[in-house]
DNA sequence: TTGACGATTCTATTTTTCTCGAAATATAGA
DNA sequence: TCTATATTTCGAGAAAAATAGAATCGTCAA
């Protein structure tokens, strides 16, 4: 992952109703949900959400698929793994031993679900 | 970490400038630069950079210090790693087992240092 | 106190981003 | 084909962010 992309990535989450988009989309898992089903859950405009979910695909964070009428967005957990590793990336190449504390806290949402973060 | 701070860290990071700043004084460690030695290294106009260097702090992503007629800048990796934990827990909360990878991928820095990532 | 230096704050201009109404496109079913 | 549904694209106005010159503030040393 370059600077640009990273870059990229971060101004579209930088954003309160993508950030939600984005999490809610995670939570959704591979299946996605319909642009639809987003704005109803979010109470978002159509259009206004469609910006943003454009905004989010162009930043490799969402992938889409049609669906009938339907377009299905979902959550690209590749890309946000990669996000994560140039972040991580730059802290480890000047203090690996200061970046290690980082992928070794316990996450909260999974200290009790088998301990896989 | 609110959702309201996830978002000005985003943001605070989602530009070049400051994204260099920061990778910068990630590789500095804890000893951290002056703002002066800073801009001479990224080439940056003074009063730019302090107001960046501000939006930084604003964010809780650096810390400063006077030290004489200089003032330290210093990365804060407590607050990367809550961000890099507000990201993962949503990750987690609905599919613990498509976030484990997410921890678990060796980075390319360390991978040669010990793996203490 | 004076001068030099390091950094920030003020201010105005430019640029970018956000939002939403209206119109357009694509699909499905009668 | 006609209609309804789902979504996107267009366009304009409003809001926010970025940039840089000029002025200001704090510190140090003579």
């Amino acid at each position: 992952m370059q600077q640009d992309d990273a870059i990229g990535a971060l101004g579209a989450l930088a954003h309160a109703s993508r950030l939600e988009v984005f999490r809610l989309l995670v939570r959704a898992g591979p299946s996605g949900m319909a642009a639809g089903e987003i704005a109803r859950a979010l109470g978002s405009l159509p259009n206004t959400l469609s910006t943003n979910l454009g905004i989010l695909s162009a930043a490799g964070l969402v992938s889409s698929r049609r669906d009938g009428r339907s377009i299905v967005y979902a959550a690209r957990y590749e890309s946000m793994r990669d996000l994560l590793a140039f972040l991580m990336e730059d802290c480890c190449a000047g203090n690996p031993e200061i970046c290690a504390p980082l992928t070794q806290t316990p996450q909260p949402a999974c200290a009790g679900e088998g301990g896989a973060c």
